[in-house]
RNA sequence: GGACUCAUAGCUCAGUUGGUUAGAGCACCUGCUUCACACGCAGGGGGUCACUGGUUCGAGUCCAGUUGAGUCCA
């Protein structure tokens, strides 16, 4: 067996590791027939992306489910992949075409643009995906599925076929959310509402026939014009009325008279009444523009108006904004129309105003309320959706995210999954040549001479033009959970192991796409997996876990524009995988966001070399034993030589054991961890370990305890492996727990039942009295430190101890004295019926003298001795108090009164023991 | 406007169904190269649990309100 070097060095050893598991295909998700199976698809990412901390986050958590299936002996299978992105990945192609050829998409036409996307993807796609690997992921590999692949985008185009022959999708002219950067539509989802600063400008719209109104004091006053205020007055040329509302005293005469049009050709444009008019909001008039925002494209549906288009698909100006406009960009043009109103004298003022702008998600540009041709999908399965959340079919972690999910749904609106890109699933829709598109009916769609839809495509192309747009990306990622287990083939899904895998087990993603992709996977999933079978083999997973957004120290976000993301594989660099496994899952709390905080990271490195080294001391301790299987380790444990640190040291371990098992029923995997910790460092390592130290010395004990950390150091090994696979699996080997050359992960874990009856099977049932026991050894040892610190003796110098113990103190502390000795630096810790004139400590198992051979300073005693009798004095009161209280003598119950009493009663018996000290002292 | 989350030590966070003197890591102070580990060991200082009120024998924990920070929806 090789010796364990000094430090643990997590670069020797990770890259070892991940090959040989890769070689023997450990990841496989393979299921014999019956096997519980534990199921992951990976939340793709962009195929352009590269690793940033919320991948480490995210996939951490899954790489520990998976990992802890696994141990648990499930047919785990986690599979991986990408997502083509749709405007992410043209913008990013498109921008580099412009900088090394300065070309753009349409120079090259669509067919030669996209070899260069496929060829970027091809040379820098999956890069992430290899980056994951570095953190240690066990995705099975060969699974791997891109959306773009040939067998997902059959999916993909399967999906809307089925759709458009259900009657769920249809093509109209509607308002959509236009990016004039990327030159699409979006869907209402990928519009992010900003605050955003700008002006209210208040104008004059001048009546045709000037008229009469009355004043606040009921006079008859000449009207000669209205007012109104907008915060887009460049539009103005595209007004084709005026509106208020229907109840308003205000304005009720003036309905069906006109105005002029400020801006643009002097036409005479209509007053009408209209709801949607909110009366209270600046002077209660609105400009109506139908083709420029969606409450006026409705008003306008209403009265049966024209529409004037007056913006240009990149957001510049057109002929109909009026001459003095046209052709300039959208912003500048405002500017431009506030001027001429201003000269005009139409323009009252303009006041700062802040509003909700709707922006473009990808883009950062504000959106444009354009009226477009696009394909919309009616979803399918909302209510059934909607029940197998509610009815608890799948479980969303935290659950207080179903609120969200549900009020979503409840509110849901049509899917605009048309995107005016060439990157992407391009719709399978054909027209016959001839067809004029902008005037095609709802009927039209279902009359085959017209429109063709299917996935070969129509048996005569030379007659038919296929449609430009491609599919939402969502639109892709929505068939996730079975598009990558072969759906819709038949025999890809069989050798998928479609039948074990689906449904997934549980989906780990951020809550920032519950809408997005969440939501939209229920649903498809419910449509298009099994058709016909029972709802709960229908949906697509069972548990939903939200995970935190990792945020920098003041709460940030992290972007690669501020700068405030830290390289995840510099960090793998300076703290190792699992360091930063472990460190990060520590200080990420269910379904709270993590700040970021590199010193975490940098403790979790300190726990493997904790680890690390406890290991390396095990091997120096004494000869290394047959460990290959927990029989063989419990065959060389001796109940009868069982002390009460083996007893409360395995009783922490199950307790450990326990706390893991509902940590990952509940997804708390901070508190997991942080058992993880406490135990190893606190229980084993500072505590087992040390005290063992004086029971090696005894030939005769040895072989027991040596056998006592092997148990504990293989079972904790094993808890610990999902959350740093890689220096477990090298401690594994080192130590020879696995039988030949056996992964860790062949191996089944323990669960607190069969370790309980393991035990009981070699004769040893834990003492649960012990750990108490134990508490008062360790109170013990650091009281008399702290005795010895306060005397300022030198920890290293071997004194001499008496204690002044009652029998049954002195019998606990006569068992240990040994260990104790050790543990505190003592030459001797003997008993005594004196009261000698020595500095003393008051302690569970009895008052405690340090002979430092030199005399007692006895005004220093004094007043140390004193400050302790005032904090007792304190505590003795409050709880004096308590029980004196008849309401809470009366009304709490049995074990926490008693509690309370004993407590006192030792309260003050110390409080005693530190009077007699303080007499003595003089 | 509606929904949700958070506020505990200098920093980042734990704190189970209310129950002894509120914990950890990092940072800080003191001491220590002791036959695993200085990525360590021992000892220490540091908290009116945001604020106000309520329920209760008892509140960091439950309820209401206030303030502040953040997220989502409209």
């Amino acid at each position: 067996m090789a010796e364990i070097t000094k430090s643990y060095e997590s670069r020797d050893v990770e890259d070892k590791w991940y090959a040989a598991w890769q070689e023997a295909k450990c990841f496989a998700g393979q299921a014999a027939p019956g096997q519980e199976t534990y199921t992951i698809v990976i939340p793709p990412p962009n195929v352009t992306g590269i690793l940033h901390m919320g991948h480490v986050l995210n996939n951490t958590l899954q790489d520990v489910l998976i990992r802890r299936a696994r141990l648990e002996g499930k047919a785990a299978c986690w599979i991986p992949g990408t997502d083509h992105a749709g405007i992410a990945t043209q913008t990013m192609v498109e921008k580099h075409l412009k900088k090394t050829e300065g070309k753009g998409r349409r120079d090259l036409g669509r067919e030669e643009f996209l070899k260069r996307v496929w060829s970027w993807r091809d040379e820098k796609g999956d890069m992430i995906l290899k980056q994951l690997r570095q953190l240690g992921c066990s995705c099975d590999w060969d699974r791997t599925t891109f959306t773009m692949d040939p067998h997902y985008s059959r999916a993909v185009l399967t999906s809307f076929v089925k759709l458009f022959d259900g009657g769920h999708i249809y093509r109209g002219k509607r308002m959509v959310n236009w990016c004039p950067a990327s030159h699409t539509a979006l869907s209402d989802e990928e519009v992010e509402m900003r605050p955003t600063k700008g002006f209210l400008y208040k104008l004059r719209y001048e009546l045709v026939e000037p008229t009469t109104t009355k004043d606040a004091e009921g006079n008859e006053v000449p009207l000669t014009h209205l007012i109104l205020e907008t915060t887009r007055p460049e539009t103005i040329a595209a007004d084709v009325a005026v509106a208020v509302h229907p109840d308003d005293e205000r304005y009720k005469h003036l309905v069906g008279r006109k105005v002029w049009r400020p801006l643009g050709e002097r036409v005479q444009i209509p007053i009408i009444a209209d709801i949607a008019v909110d009366p209270a909001f600046a002077a209660g008039a609105l400009k109506v523009t139908p083709a420029h925002d969606k409450v006026d494209f409705e008003i306008g549906q209403r009265h049966k108006l024209p529409v004037i288009d007056a913006i240009n698909a990149d957001g510049t100006m057109n002929e109909f904004a009026g001459p003095e406009l046209a052709g300039m960009e959208r912003f500048a043009a405002r500017k431009k129309a506030a001027e001429i109103l201003e000269q005009r004298g139409n323009l009252i003022e303009a006041k700062p105003y802040e509003n909700n702008v709707g922006y473009s998600q990808r883009a950062g540009v504000p959106i444009e309320p354009r009226l477009t041709q696009q394909w919309w999908l009616r979803y399918p399965r909302v209510e059934e959706a909607k029940a197998v959340v509610r009815d608890g079919l799948i479980q969303m972690h935290p659950e207080r995210w179903t609120k969200v999910y549900l009020n979503w749904l409840d509110n849901i609106q049509d899917w605009c999954i048309s995107r005016q890109l060439w990157w992407g699933h391009r719709i399978p829709v054909w027209y016959a040549k001839g067809v004029d598109r902008e005037k095609l009916t709802e009927a039209d769609l279902r009359d085959p001479r017209k429109i063709h839809v299917s996935l070969e495509g129509p048996a005569d192309p030379q007659n038919w033009e296929q449609e430009d747009d491609v599919l939402d990306t969502w639109a892709s990622s929505w068939l996730w959970p079975f598009g990558t287990l072969g759906w819709p083939d038949d025999a890809a899904q069989k050798a998928a192991n479609f039948e074990a895998f689906y449904p997934t087990t549980t989906l780990a993603t951020g809550a920032d796409i519950i809408f997005f992709w969440v939501a939209r996977m229920i649903m498809a999933g419910l449509e298009f997996s099994r058709p016909g079978a029972p709802v709960e083999q229908r949906i697509p997973f069972k548990h939903v876990y939200f995970n935190g957004i990792v945020r920098d120290k003041q709460g940030r976000k992290m972007s690669k524009t501020l700068g405030n993301s830290p390289d995840p594989l510099d960090l793998i660099t300076a703290y190792g995988a699992d360091g930063l496994r472990f460190g990060l899952l520590q200080i990420a709390p269910l379904g709270q966001d993590v700040k970021f905080d590199e010193t975490r990271i940098e403790a979790g490195k300190h726990f493997c070399n904790k680890l690390w080294n406890a290991c390396r001391f095990r091997q120096m301790s004494g000869e290394m034993s047959d460990n290959s299987s927990l029989a063989a380790i419990l065959g060389r444990i001796d109940p009868a030589r069982f002390d009460d640190d083996d007893h409360a040291l395995l009783g922490a371990l199950l307790d450990t054991m326990g706390t893991l098992e509902k940590s990952f029923a509940e997804f708390e995997f901070a508190t997991a961890t942080q058992r993880l910790y406490s135990f190893f460092w606190n229980d084993f390592c500072d505590w087992y370990v040390e005290v063992a130290k004086a029971r090696l010395q005894d030939p005769a004990a040895k072989v027991h305890v040596l056998a006592v950390q092997d148990l504990v150091i293989r079972e904790f090994l094993l808890l610990f492996e999902p959350f740093a696979p890689f220096i477990t699996e090298e401690l594994w080997h080192l130590l020879g727990y696995g039988a030949e050359k056996a992964f860790l992960q062949e191996t089944r874990i323990e669960t607190v039942a069969t370790l309980t009856a393991a035990l009981a099977g070699r004769g040893a049932t834990i003492d649960g009295a012990a750990a108490g026991r134990v508490e008062q050894l360790k109170q013990f040892s650091s009281l008399a430190r702290q005795l010895k610190a306060d005397q300022a003796v030198a920890q290293k110098r071997d004194v001499k101890f008496l204690a002044l113990a009652d029998t049954a103190g002195w019998s606990v502390l006569a068992a240990n004295v040994a260990k104790l000795a050790r543990l505190v630096g003592a030459a001797s810790i003997e008993r005594t019926t004196a009261e000698p004139a020595l500095p003393a400590i008051v302690t569970p198992l009895g008052t405690l003298y340090l002979d430092t051979g030199v005399k007692v300073d006895s005004a220093t005693e004094r007043v140390r001795l004193t400050k302790e009798l005032d904090q007792l004095a304190k505590h003795i009161a409050g709880t004096e108090a308590r029980l004196g209280n008849i309401a809470f003598t009366s009304k709490a119950p049995p074990a926490v009164l008693d509690g309370a009493r004993k407590q006192l009663a030792e309260l003050q018996g110390k409080r005693a023991e530190i009077e007699r000290l303080l007499v003595a002292v003089g």
